[in-house]
Parts: C-alpha cells; sequence; structure tokens
DNA sequence: GAACAGGTGAAGT
DNA sequence: ACTTCACCTGTT
C-alpha cells in the first residue's frame, strides 16, 4: 500500500489491506457513519474509498502524528494474513477479512464502548454512544462537517445515575458511571494501565464492575493496542466448536487478528459463500 | 407478550 | 471449577 500525503489529509493507493466497510463495520468501534466521517480523540476525519483509491480527509497537520497510528498503517497486515494463513483454517477466513484493520482506539472510549456492548448489538451501541456524545460531548467541526467528541471521565463523573437516564443504557449505567469516576479520581490510570503487559493490564481491568474477560480483552486490543488478546464472543466461540472442535488454538502476538478475521467470517456467512 | 441479545456477577452445585 | 439466573432496554 502507498500513502500520499496530500493538502487535504492522504490517499492510500493499492489498498486490499484497507477496506473502510470492513474495518469500521466489523464491530470494533461504532462511531464511523455510513458517510465515511468519523471521530476519534476528538479530530474529525472522512474516509472515501473511489476504486482503488481511499480518500482521508483530515486536519493535515494531524496526519503523521494523530491518524497513521490510529489507522495502524505502519503494520504489513498482508505478511500477517499469510503468517496466520500457516493455520489450514486460517486460509479462507483471513482472505475473506482481508482489509479489516485494527483501530487504535482510546482506552477510554473503548472501556465504555465495549461495557455498553454487552447483551446489545451495533445499531443500538452506537445510539447509546451517540447520546452520550450529544449530551456531554464536545462539539467539533472540519470543513463544516461537525460530530460531537466522546466524554472525558470527568465529564461524566460529575454526572448522576439520573441524568446518564437518557442514554437508555439500562444496568450498564451504572458501570460506566463507576468507571468515570474511578478514572476522574485517578484510582483508574488507563494511560498507565495500556503501558503495562497484556496479562497485567487484564488483571487491572477486570477489577472493574462490568468488566469480565470478553470486555477486558476488547479494551485491551482495541484500546491499548495489545494484539495477543483475543476477544471470546459468542461469535468467536462459534467459530472454534466449528472449525476447532472447540479447542481455540493460541495465534501469539497476532491473536488479535485472527479474532477479527474469524468474527469477520463467521458472523457475515463467509464459510457457506465458498460451498454454494 | 414472551423470548432473545456480541456479557457479567452472585449464588448455587 | 462449572451452571443458573437476574439485570435494563429495544426488537422480533
Amino acid at each position: 500500500m502507498e500513502i500520499r500525503k496530500t493538502e487535504w489529509g492522504a490517499e492510500l493507493h493499492g489498498c486490499a489491506d484497507f477496506v473502510p466497510e470492513k474495518i469500521f463495520g466489523c464491530g470494533q468501534c461504532f462511531r464511523w457513519d455510513t458517510d465515511g466521517v468519523g471521530i476519534a480523540r476528538g479530530h474529525i476525519a472522512r474516509v472515501v474509498k473511489q476504486g482503488d483509491v481511499v480518500r482521508i480527509e483530515c486536519a493535515p497537520e494531524l496526519w503523521e502524528p494523530f491518524w497513521v497510528d490510529y489507522f495502524d498503517l505502519r503494520r504489513d497486515y498482508q505478511a500477517i494474513r499469510e503468517t496466520l494463513s500457516r493455520d489450514p483454517h486460517m486460509v479462507a477466513a483471513a482472505a475473506f477479512g482481508a482489509g479489516i484493520r485494527i483501530l487504535r482506539q482510546e482506552p477510554w472510549e473503548a472501556l465504555v464502548s465495549f461495557l455498553i456492548s454487552q447483551c446489545n448489538h451495533i445499531p443500538r451501541i452506537r445510539g447509546i454512544i451517540e447520546i452520550m456524545c450529544r449530551m456531554f460531548g464536545d462539539e467539533v467541526e472540519l470543513c463544516g462537517v461537525k460530530r460531537f467528541s466522546f466524554p472525558d471521565p470527568e465529564r461524566i463523573a460529575a454526572c448522576t445515575l439520573e441524568e446518564l437516564a437518557p442514554l437508555r443504557a439500562g444496568y450498564r449505567t451504572k458501570y460506566i458511571l463507576k468507571a468515570a469516576r474511578q478514572a476522574a479520581d485517578g484510582e483508574l490510570d488507563l494511560d498507565a494501565v495500556s503501558k503495562l503487559p497484556t496479562d497485567e493490564a487484564r488483571r487491572v481491568l477486570l477489577t472493574l464492575d462490568g468488566v469480565g474477560n470478553k470486555v477486558a480483552d476488547c479494551v485491551l486490543l482495541f484500546g491499548m493496542g495489545k494484539w495477543d488478546a483475543c476477544p471470546m464472543d459468542v461469535w468467536m466461540k462459534r467459530a472454534v466448536e466449528k472449525f476447532y472442535q472447540g479447542k481455540a488454538p493460541d495465534f501469539g502476538d497476532i491473536a488479535g487478528l485472527a479474532q477479527q478475521y474469524l468474527f469477520h467470517y463467521i458472523r457475515n456467512g463467509g464459510e457457506k459463500q465458498e460451498t454454494e
């Protein structure tokens, strides 16, 4: 993939490993709209695919210091797919999932997003987060496009349960509020946690109310760049049951991407399309 | 109207 | 250590 910096952002050429619909639709993130506009760490961008070229419009001064890392553009996904494909069960899933990238999201946003995700579908998760950002985030604008930033812990910590009721997040609201207060008063330092080795970081996350193995691993993978974390949700359990007779293999430091490929493959019926 | 949903924690075995 | 169930809310 070739990256060309421009005055309005950047262009990616040869985009087999950057497919916006897959990246934004695979359930790892909730703040990118179908028009390609998204917001991360308070910065807006628009991602548009035109044939073999992906245009990413953003504040140009943020391209190198922020968006390159956010979109994980320094990593060679094709090489990783080849490594994963040494496992015969992964060949089809990796090919099917080509174009997915794992975004480097903020720890706090990932924590709240995946607290909300339990027993919820993607549209509802998005809806709850959208309400939260509209109510408590700051309005941000880029070239006439407006969005609301994800509110920081301090802003949420200042709320009562009643003030958070409009989110309609149900029993998850108390988890969000508690985590916000822990983060705001310094008891929980997510940036420090993200610098710990995966197992130690997971141990800290598991002490939080409402955080079990699945949510912890989502935060580790999507919010802390821990690629050896492998979230096991119901879809992954189905995939492991189907392809590995219930015993999940250990893909080591690329387990997170293996998870994404298997997840996307089984959830979108990739294994059925092949036999048809 | 009951059953269910990308999960967790408490209480039971 | 493993199983069962309640938990908010919206959808089917």
